[in-house]
DNA sequence: GTACAGATTGAG
DNA sequence: TCAATCTGTACT
């Protein structure tokens, strides 16, 4: 269908890779061959060592974190509040602690089988428990892997229709960092997390 | 070993 | 408004 995204598309600037993702499609194959599909529709940035809210802050490297430090491409996903799934794309060169939180996506809509609903992947943990993605996939090559990836496939997201605001829930990061505008979505779109503004 | 809070969600 | 639910992380 679509093209599938390179090395060179994630490992460049945090920033513009999260900007660049909307419109992008992410592709889950399941055992047996069925796949599901959504178009991301919503990102946040994650800048360490100086960012705050980054699990990365400081320098700190954990078992739980490394797989922000790999060159771009790769999947860092963790568990928060002791049950929802956090999917992030690490981003930048290896050695480089960023990557960007995939916080919504638009089901591609099925006609044979029964409609997708944005229910189901409109929130970072709900697009984890919708594609069936969990610990399993920690650390996993994006251009490479043959059960997840992302693809262009020809979806033009203008600037106009990118809009940027503040990070959801990291006031534990301190005034300056949660006032950051890391976060992007398509302006009007049904399936982006609830806080809009 | 123990304490504690979190990049969320859905129910009340 | 708030509980669910559990692991990583910090500290004794």
């Amino acid at each position: 269908m679509g093209s599938r995204l390179t090395r060179s598309f994630y490992a460049r600037s945090t920033i513009a890779t999260a900007k660049d993702l909307l419109g992008k499609f992410l592709v889950r194959r399941f055992p047996g061959g069925k796949t599901r599909a959504g178009m991301i529709v919503e990102t946040e940035a994650y800048i360490g060592p100086q960012d705050r809210a980054s699990h990365a802050f400081g320098g700190k490297v954990t078992p739980r974190n490394r797989a922000e430090w790999m060159v771009g491409g790769h999947v860092y996903i963790y568990l928060v509040y002791g049950m929802y799934w956090q999917f992030n794309i690490s981003t930048g060169k290896e050695g480089v602690p960023e990557c960007v939180l995939i916080r919504a996506l638009e089901p591609v809509r099925n006609v044979k089988l029964k409609m997708q609903n944005v229910k189901f992947s409109n929130g970072p943990g709900k697009l984890c428990r919708w594609m069936k993605l969990d610990k399993s996939f920690y650390g996993e090559d994006l251009t490479k892997s043959r059960r997840l990836w992302l693809e262009d496939r020809g979806a033009r997201v203008t600037r106009s229709q990118i809009v940027a605001s503040p990070r959801i829930n990291i006031d534990y990061a301190g005034a300056h960092w949660a006032a950051k505008a890391w976060r992007f979505y398509i302006k009007s779109n049904p399936a982006v997390s609830k806080p809009h503004w």
